[in-house]
DNA sequence: CCATAACCGGATACAGCATATCCGTTTCAT
DNA sequence: ATGAAACGGATATGCTGTATCCGGTTATGG
């Protein structure tokens, strides 16, 4: 799509293949990008990618122009993984247990991946593959929404609009100082989803603790 | 309490009082650091400050050592003046109603001061008096929490501890590039609190669009 | 009105940081 | 073996926010 070589395995037809070990260091640093900017956000360095890689930054760069190109490159995939779940939802009966699980599914990853959550609170730069695949993700959520609405399941008022707040409450819920790596941010869910339903009800609370 | 003097009127007792003009800017600074602060979240620079103020850089720094100095003094203020507005709801009879009360308003107050939720998500310094303002505040929301929960009023494993997260959450919202100076956060608020009734129930959500 | 201590202004030195380049050295491929 | 390709990482560059310094100004008391 863009000008950088997808994700995939070999090197892209056009194009002469690199040298055996070029290759090679290029997945080390789709890689160790994924690792770093999941663990450390995206205003990690390139060159902490390139020393978490045990490659020098001057291989990183030129293998991707800048920061953004690698970021880029990172989380289109992610992003493609989280579509990928929601048309999977797509495909069960219920259609609000879909939209639950869903949200759950993709906010567990989210959970463990603190460059994907600064992703989603930024915004994509237009004209990327990763807008493209941002775009993708948020259609699949108004359908899902949608027909769970058809399905009258849910709560009055409530539209696919509801979601990126959602999502960015419960990022706020990921991002509090202390509770890193616990669950408490399915507590906080469970709430939201019991609001969304049509009918009143409670599901029990995850406790405060450990998940 | 620490080592600036306070927000009031005139200078402290103990120091020889300043030259009237020098009191005069002081109040200046302090104003702007509010409104500053307020609009351009904690990362404005001094240097901002003293140009809202109509003053030298230099002045600033005279009264303020630093940054935090400054910040401290000014968010101490709106600090109490939340601790106030939980004094004032526990004075109520319905313990859920002035919990949410109390939540609406805080929150609304924060709506309009980037600065003061930015000091949410991080933490004040211990030791400072804004540490002991802030933690004026939490105790006075333990204070809300329990006796709604003494009168049956909250949903079963609410507890204090919810409180913090709540807030982050619709802070969250309130970030949301884009509709800024909406009151969407009201509709999750309202949501969040209907979670949080013992009695399943849903009050109308305010709409997505103005408030 | 004068003297002088207090105060002001804002140009600028400083420090920290992330980005990106450059080129001598090493590795691959034939 | 030998040339092309790739590597490494020290370092130049640019930017930003912090804080100081000192010549000029203003208030105040005698």
């Amino acid at each position: 799509m863009g000008g950088q070589r997808e994700g995939g395995e070999p090197a892209a037809a056009g194009a002469r293949p690199l040298r055996r070990d070029a290759e090679l260091n290029r997945q080390r640093i789709l890689r160790a990008g994924r690792e770093v900017f999941a663990a450390r956000g995206l205003q990690a360095t390139l060159n902490d990618v390139a020393h978490h890689a045990g490659l020098g930054v001057g291989t990183v760069y030129r293998k991707f122009p800048d920061k953004r190109a690698l970021a880029e490159a990172v989380f289109t995939e992610e992003l493609d993984e989280i579509a990928a779940m929601a048309r999977k939802a797509l495909a069960e009966d219920d259609g609000f247990a879909a939209l639950a699980g869903f949200l759950e599914r993709a906010l567990g990853l989210a959970a463990h991946n603190r460059g994907l959550r600064e992703l989603m609170r930024r915004g994509a730069v237009e004209g990327t593959g990763l807008a493209r695949a941002r775009r993708q993700v948020a259609s699949h959520c108004e359908a899902l929404v949608a027909r769970a609405r058809a399905q009258g399941a849910l709560r009055d008022g409530v539209t696919e609009t509801d979601i990126a707040p959602i999502a960015a409450m419960i990022d706020a819920v990921m991002a509090l100082p202390g509770e890193r790596p616990s669950g408490l941010w399915r507590r906080y869910l469970a709430i939201i989803l019991d609001g969304l339903r049509a009918q009143p009800c409670q599901t029990p609370l995850p406790s405060p603790g450990r998940t």
